[in-house]
DNA sequence: TATTAGCACTCATTTGAAGCGAGTGCTAAA
DNA sequence: TTTAGCACTCGCTTCAAATGAGTGCTAATA
């Protein structure tokens, strides 16, 4: 539908537009060397590309700017597949190769780095608690009837909880409880833990631990667990430097957009093989319409953890950008993968 | 020194610029009800002030804003002694009364409705590592050579770490070794373990755990303690509806600053009985020269614990904010006291 | 037929002058 | 000691003119 020197202008503009961040008129693009046709022929084109929405002017004689249309056509067309800068991959990979111990800190390090080197605010949603499944159940007792529980997950997370135990709980009683507990609870999705108590295990329990009517609710309490997840983010203050963020009131938008878990978890859970662009009003909020969002998703044994995600401008280098992504979620994928096989 | 009118006059001025952010002028202060002299009179009075150094004119026929030394002066001396609000203390009563149950939720709920009720950002110091002591310790084997290793500390905080045991080890070694460690470690700070482990106790362990030398660097990590604490922030971007900070470039001093943890722990860790307040340049940060920060500190049984603070524009309501952390903190410290006495 | 030079036109932005008004300091009268 | 009066300062707004980067259209050119 579009002739080869439209695609070519088209991509000449997006890129020197992500560039300076400045509408693109046409004497800009004739003046690079590899344009040999004149300003008048360009403008020719431009008008024929603004006709067909993929750019669009700022005022009546102002160079051209990309649409969102545009952009899409440019992510799903024109993206030059250059392969990323050298720097750009070692800096990436020196995050892997100091070994990182905890998990916490992968993710913390990748997000920081990655917006480091665009710029960008990283965004990464860890492992989602109700993807794990319960692997390993202790129960400490502390100090009078104070105790602390012990969950250890398929994915290696380990979480503690405090409980109050009844006054008269019997040490027998607290392992035979623990043991049924292993037994009925192992492989069980967190999020089910609490609901299979009452379901199917309450009667066992009911006929086998005497003090278990006393504990009852205190045990449903610890296993009730939410849809807990963790976020992590990198470059959180990176739009203000944004040329297109100047104005205070654009800014804050997105700024408690950020401090809004809510509102970012479902920005950027996302879960999708490869890597999913929303750009600009394709965004379901509102305080997005002016940003860019690329999304990948890591994952252990083809199963979907979790995301990285970079929001920027609707103006982003999007070609670095998604191979940095895509490079570093199957890096991480890599390493949770190895990691969570130990285990 | 300064005699009563000019006392009267200089609090009205604050008040009303704390109020409207705007330089208040001569007349504006003849206006008031309260207020039984002339302009002319007033502006003799602003003028001597302004030589004291007070208050200053943004330019030559302006009305006059508080200066740093100013406000100092006003925190000092002038705060008029009036209670909270009722709104003020019932919506932080409300706090309490739904009783929360974890550490971690009060010190977030504070922080959100804190920032709420005074627009300003609050950010709280969590207890400090370097303050908590052992009070027990267990660990509990997972799979193959894993386990888990779990910290009671004196202020009832719980915290997991994973270890990785040597291949041989015996059940009835790792008993001992935990009863060993229990009986020499326990009331230990927790950032002093790990040197106690070498100076101390590696002998005994030495000659009553056989498989101890295989483990001591795992134990060594494990007793690794870095003076870790935890920030809860609300607010963070209410910064940006003052309108003194309607300049991208000075909010994004103040939010990097709210991003870099050590730079905001610094700013707050100011362990001190009753109120601090910091004026503008009074703060070390160059970021936070155009900021007031007020900080409180709880504690249990008369030992510090962590703080309490909000970082607003030196322009700050200052009577309503000390008041509200006045209350607060002393609130915070009775719950911890009651919490952590259960222990 | 496709390209390009030329030209009139548009419009955001910059510049400077003029007027407004809120505020001052100073002086002289009350 | 207080206050009325007045000249003065200076930031802010408004308006008009100049600037310049860019356009669309037309007619000439390859």
């Amino acid at each position: 539908m579009l002739t080869d020197r439209q695609l070519f202008i088209l991509q000449v503009l997006i890129d020197d537009y992500i560039l300076h961040v400045e509408p693109v008129g046409s004497r800009t693009i004739s003046k690079r060397e590899d344009v040999s046709f004149s300003p008048a022929t360009i403008r020719n084109e431009l008008a024929d590309l603004e006709e067909l929405g993929f750019i669009e002017k700022t005022h009546t004689s102002s160079g051209r700017i990309p649409s969102e249309k545009g952009y899409r056509f440019y992510v799903d067309n024109l993206l030059p597949k250059t392969p990323l800068l050298r720097e750009d991959l070692e800096r990436l990979q020196s995050m892997f190769t100091d070994k990182v111990e905890e998990t916490e800190k992968l993710f913390d390090e990748s997000a920081r780095i990655l917006s480091e080197l665009t710029n960008y605010t990283a965004v990464i949603l860890g492992p989602q608690a109700y993807d794990m499944t319960l692997k390993h159940l202790q129960i400490v007792p502390i100090t009078g009837n104070m105790a602390v529980a012990i969950f250890i997950t398929n994915t290696g997370h380990v979480e503690n909880r405090h409980i109050m135990l009844p006054d008269a709980v019997e040490p027998g009683d607290l392992e035979k409880l623990v043991n049924i507990l292993n037994e009925r609870l192992s492989g069980v999705p967190l999020v089910e833990l609490d609901s299979r108590l009452k379901s199917e295990i309450s009667s066992v329990l009911h006929s086998h631990v005497r003090s278990f009517e006393n504990m009852q609710d205190a045990l449903s309490k610890m296993l009730r667990w939410s849809k807990k997840d963790k976020l992590f983010f990198g470059g959180k203050t990176n739009i203000l430097s944004q040329p297109e963020f100047k104005d205070v009131e654009k800014v804050r938008a997105v700024l408690e957009m950020l401090e809004t878990k809510d509102l970012i978890r479902h920005l950027v859970a996302e879960p999708s093989d490869g890597i999913t662009v929303k750009i600009g009003r394709e965004n379901q909020l509102e305080a997005a319409h002016n940003c860019s969002i690329i999304n990948a998703s890591y994952s252990v044994h083809g199963k979907h953890l979790g995301s990285i995600s970079l929001i920027g401008p609707t103006r982003m280098d999007y070609k670095r950008v998604i191979m940095m992504l895509d490079m570093l979620s199957s890096e991480i994928s890599a390493r949770l993968t190895n990691r969570f096989s130990q285990w």
